[in-house]
This record gives structure tokens, C-alpha cells and sequence, in this order.
DNA sequence: TCTGGGGTCCTAGGACCC
DNA sequence: TCTGGGGTCCTAGGACCC
């Protein structure tokens, strides 16, 4: 048996643990540049307000029920996410990450007879040692897991746990399962199955193999087999190097300007130098795009996009520095306003098995960077990001943010205050209460 | 005025090899 | 009049996930 845990509403869950007075109060969390809504509390939802609408369209809304808005911030929910794994991994030994909010389990091993009462027991020890609330959702497939999970939060919220153990919980579930919130259904294939009246997931079981093949592929026909019971998708113990890595962002003033957009580009290319050396890889290809406002319909549009090869694989910061600015110089287009661009490399391979080029005049070169790099991702984790960073990023490149919270567990500067008369170090504080 | 940021896998078609 | 049969690799696009 597998269990899926998912953290309820987490990141607005992840906002109230440090402000209590909060509870049973409707919150929302913003993506960047405090554009559109992308996490609601219970009470939010309460009140219809809709996932991944832009705030402006819903202002009135948030002022007449006195809605908590939240900017996200991804240090604290990065970091609360983590102290709930860590706690599941050590009630059960075996677990996949499979998202920020989100774990599987493998019971399998678990010398538990009564999985409704474990499930209970996860829920309950989650909830005291770190203040998250979660759902489980306990069946035969990973499928069926995320079945039941729904089954909870659509049907049981008050117990939080499902099991599916035998054909009639199955049935139950997957009769009160619509097909579009099936786990590998999305928005297509939600209209495609309600065009051929197949409702639920009990429905879309019905349905011969073939049928399914043809029209959902074979990706669906495995879905459905999960469905039926049969497992087709085992637990991923150990998370594998990303194959490709993006760091792109919305800016939150449209830029005309190359020399701004240049700093913006060699800030998402340096990052992407972060992320690679992080997981040791070495890209051979970065793509970059750059994009003007499509909400803005009466504005020229202009979609620009350039791919360029490095000759020999790398993740110096300064290779993928200049080989953006050099894609930029290749689309940037005079007269146009920016919105968005992004930096993607692909084609990686692990760092200590690139292949070089023949008579490689650059291998010196190489091996100081990475030395260089080291250095500087040393540096940065210790006294934070881009303390050291390529001198045309500019002087920092951010998103604009208004209700960001502080980043509670993971700067000493934002501790939590209980008593205003002691310091983080217990010294007593005069005068400043 | 204001509209997010990451990823995965599969398939079809084209270019190429013998 | 009649024109083979087997592969690989790459890319773009489309589906999905959080």
C-alpha cells in the first residue's frame, strides 16, 4: 500500500503557523511581482475566490472580507517543507518527495494491520512537530493514493485520512472522482472524456484498453490500470539530476532599455550556474527567450527566442553569463516593451564526465572557473545570495514584492519575538520595550 | 496600472545511416 | 508497368504535473 501526503492549502498553512491569530481567517498567497492569486486558505476558497486569478480583479473582494494577503516567500515554505519530510521519513523509512507539499510512502513494509489508525497517527505527530496540516490518501496504487487523498478533502475533511483496501472503497472513491481531477487528466483530456459522457473515474475504468490507448495514449492507459489497481509506477527513492534547468521571471516594469535586460538575463544565467553546479551537471546548450506583455493586446507584440551551443559542456558562471548576453544581442529588437525573459540549459551531463573537444585550448580556463565558482557559491551561502556576483547583473536584480513575511526559520534578523525584552542570544534588551 | 515559475514524458515527422 | 527494408537521432509540439 502506498499513502499519499499532501499538506493542506500549505503555503497559506505555512503563513499562519507564525501568525495564529490568523486561524479560521481567509488568506491568500501571491506569485512573483505580487501578480496572481496561487494559494488559498479554506476560508478564501470559501469565499470563491479563484486559483491563479490576478489580484487587481478581485481587490474589492479581498477588502470587503478583510482577506490576508501574502507575497510569497519561498525560504519559509522551502523550508517548512523540509521539516515535514524529514518527520515522515522518520515514522516511515520509505518516501518519495514528490512536490513542495506533497510525499508518497510505502507502507509495505510497516508492521501496521490498521492503516486508517497509522494514518491517523502520521496526521497527528506532522501536526505537533511542525504545525502543518496534512490529508493521506492510502491505496494499492499511486493513482489510487491521490484518489483517495481528493476523496478526503472533497468528503472527510474532518478525518483527513482515506484508505482504499478492497473494491468497494475503490469504487467509492472513484465514483465520487469527477475525471477531470484524476491524477493525469488535465484540462484537454477533461473536455475530450466529458464529450464522450465518461463522467467519473468509475466511468473511464469501463473502458477497453484499446479505446483508452488510442485516445489518451499510452500514458493514460497506465493512469487507468492505476485506476483498476494495477501498479504501473513504483516509489522514486532517490530524486534524479534535473534534465533540464529554467530560470525565467516576469519583470515587474516593462523595460525597453537593453542595458536593464541585459542585467536581468545575466542574473536568471548566473542562477542557472547555481542550480547546475548544485546538482553537478554541465550544460551543453543555452536557449533564452524574451517577451513582450501578451496581455497587453494593443502593444506590438514580439516573441524572440535564440538557442546557442557551448563548445565543450560547462556551468562556469561566466561562460553562461556571456553566452546569454551574446544570445540577447542576437533578439533584442529596439522599440519594444519587455516583459518577461528567461535563461534555459539543457543538453546537461555530470560535471566530471564532459566530453572535451580536441586539442582543448580552454581546459586551463576551465578548471579555474570551477575553482572560481566554488569559491563563490562558498561565499554566497554564507553571507547570502549574490554578495558575490558578475559584475553585469547590476546591483541586484528582484521582483517586487509589498507583504513578503519574514523568513522566520531561516534568518536570525527574523526570529520570531515572543518577548521583546530578550534577544536571540538571551541577552536582555533595555529600553526597547 | 496590475496577469507566475518551474518541471516531466510521449509522439510524429524529418534527416540521416546502411 | 514495375522502384525496399531496416534502423537511429533530433526536434517541435502537445499532453500532463506541482
Amino acid at each position: 500500500m502506498y499513502a499519499l501526503v499532501d499538506c493542506n492549502n500549505f503555503y497559506a498553512s505555512c503563513e499562519r503557523i507564525f501568525q495564529p491569530k490568523l486561524k479560521k481567517k481567509p488568506i491568500v498567497v501571491l506569485s512573483n511581482n505580487d501578480g496572481c492569486i496561487i494559494a488559498r486558505s479554506d476560508e478564501a476558497k470559501a469565499l470563491n475566490i479563484p486559483m491563479g486569478v490576478p489580484l487587481y480583479q478581485i481587490e474589492s473582494l479581498i477588502k470587503q472580507h478583510d482577506v490576508k494577503v501574502f507575497s510569497s516567500n519561498y525560504a519559509l515554505y522551502g523550508d517548512l517543507s523540509n521539516r515535514v519530510m524529514q518527520s515522515l521519513h522518520a515514522l516511515v523509512p520509505q518516501l518519495e518527495v514528490y512536490s513542495i507539499d506533497e510525499a508518497f510512502l510505502d507502507l509495505r513494509q510497516m508492521p501496521y494491520h490498521d492503516l486508517y489508525a497509522f494514518g491517523q497517527e502520521i496526521r497527528q505527530t506532522i501536526w505537533q512537530w511542525t504545525g502543518i496540516p496534512v490529508s493521506l490518501g492510502i491505496a494499492p496504487t499511486k493513482t489510487l493514493a491521490k484518489a483517495a487523498n481528493r476523496y478526503v478533502k472533497a468528503h472527510a475533511k474532518e478525518t483527513g485520512v482515506f484508505v482504499i483496501e478492497d473494491n468497494f472503497t475503490a469504487d467509492i472513491a472513484l465514483a465520487a472522482t469527477p475525471v477531470e481531477d484524476i491524477w493525469g487528466v488535465g484540462r484537454r483530456y477533461g473536455r475530450f472524456l466529458a464529450g464522450h459522457q465518461i463522467q467519473t473515474a468509475f466511468d473511464l475504468v469501463q473502458m477497453p484498453d484499446s479505446w483508452i490507448q488510442k485516445h489518451l495514449k499510452i500514458v493514460g492507459l497506465r493512469m487507468v490500470r492505476e485506476l483498476r489497481g494495477e501498479i504501473c509506477y513504483g516509489l522514486e527513492l532517490e530524486p534524479h539530476p534535473k534534465k533540464g534547468i529554467c530560470v525565467s521571471r516576469s519583470f515587474s516594469n516593462t523595460l525597453t532599455d537593453l542595458s536593464l535586460i541585459e542585467e536581468a538575463v545575466a542574473t536568471f544565467a548566473a542562477r542557472c550556474g547555481e542550480k547546475l553546479r548544485k546538482q553537478k551537471s554541465c550544460a551543453n546548450l543555452l536557449h533564452l527567450f524574451l517577451f513582450t506583455n501578451p496581455h497587453r493586446e494593443n502593444d506590438p507584440q514580439y516573441f524572440g527566442s535564440k538557442v546557442l551551443h557551448f563548445s565543450a559542456a560547462t556551468h562556469s558562471g561566466f561562460d553562461l553569463v556571456t553566452m546569454a548576453l551574446k544570445a540577447l544581442k542576437l533578439i533584442f529588437k529596439e522599440g519594444y516593451r519587455y516583459k518577461k525573459a528567461g535563461v534555459m540549459v539543457s543538453g546537461l551531463v555530470p560535471e566530471n564526465n564532459t566530453q572535451t573537444v580536441l586539442f582543448d585550448i580552454n581546459e586551463p580556463k576551465r578548471l579555474k572557473d570551477h575553482r572560481v565558482f566554488q569559491t563563490v557559491d562558498a561565499l554566497n551561502r554564507k553571507l547570502g545570495r549574490d554578495t558575490i556576483r558578475i559584475a553585469t547583473q547590476g546591483k541586484g536584480w528582484t521582483t517586487h514584492q509589498t507583504q513578503r513575511s519574514p523568513c522566520y526559520t531561516t534568518r536570525w534578523e527574523d526570529l520570531l519575538v515572543i518577548d521583546e525584552r530578550i534577544d536571540f542570544r538571551g541577552k536582555h534588551l533595555r529600553g526597547l520595550y
